[in-house]
DNA sequence: GTCCGATGTAAGGCGTGCTTGACATCATGT
DNA sequence: ACATGATGTCAAGCACGCCTTACATCGGAC
């Protein structure tokens, strides 16, 4: 089964941005179906997505993402 | 190909505060190859583990591991 | 010269991260 | 009624993250 271990605010700052998943998806260089599997916490991001997300959405990921304990 | 895309400062860091590969793979929960694979560049780590180094380090991801462009 | 800690590699295996393509739902607009 | 955009699901497939076990090397201490 999967499931994430680490939350995150995509979808809040997504929206704020008045962005699409697919336009999301682009902006990172990834499929909107990722996207969408991480907003909904189907799975984690790489490193490397993570990274990338950071930085269109100007903010340290530690303000993204939050890993619990 | 595989190879990593992220460069990382853990071998610097972990040497500057004595501590063995091993000791460092105990504090974050991993094992000591998957340390010293992620050091020596075979593959990056996921983002949970990211965190988790970024917790022992006592420093933010963004001044632990780096992506070009 | 031998022991041991630290580092490194290899192989087999498993679950996950991500891809593409297809299809379903719902809201909005015409 | 129909089209379109946004969101969501599913499935097959592939590459990677990480595990365990095992073995090799190198340096320092005795």
């Amino acid at each position: 089964m999967a499931a994430q271990t680490v939350k995150n605010a995509l979808r809040q700052l997504r929206v704020l941005r008045g962005w699409t998943q697919q336009e999301l998806g682009a902006k990172v260089g990834t499929s909107r179906q990722a996207i969408i599997a991480i907003e909904n916490g189907r799975f984690d991001p790489s490193l490397t997505l993570a990274i990338r997300l950071s930085r269109v959405f100007e903010k340290p990921i530690e303000e993204i993402f939050f890993l619990d304990h």
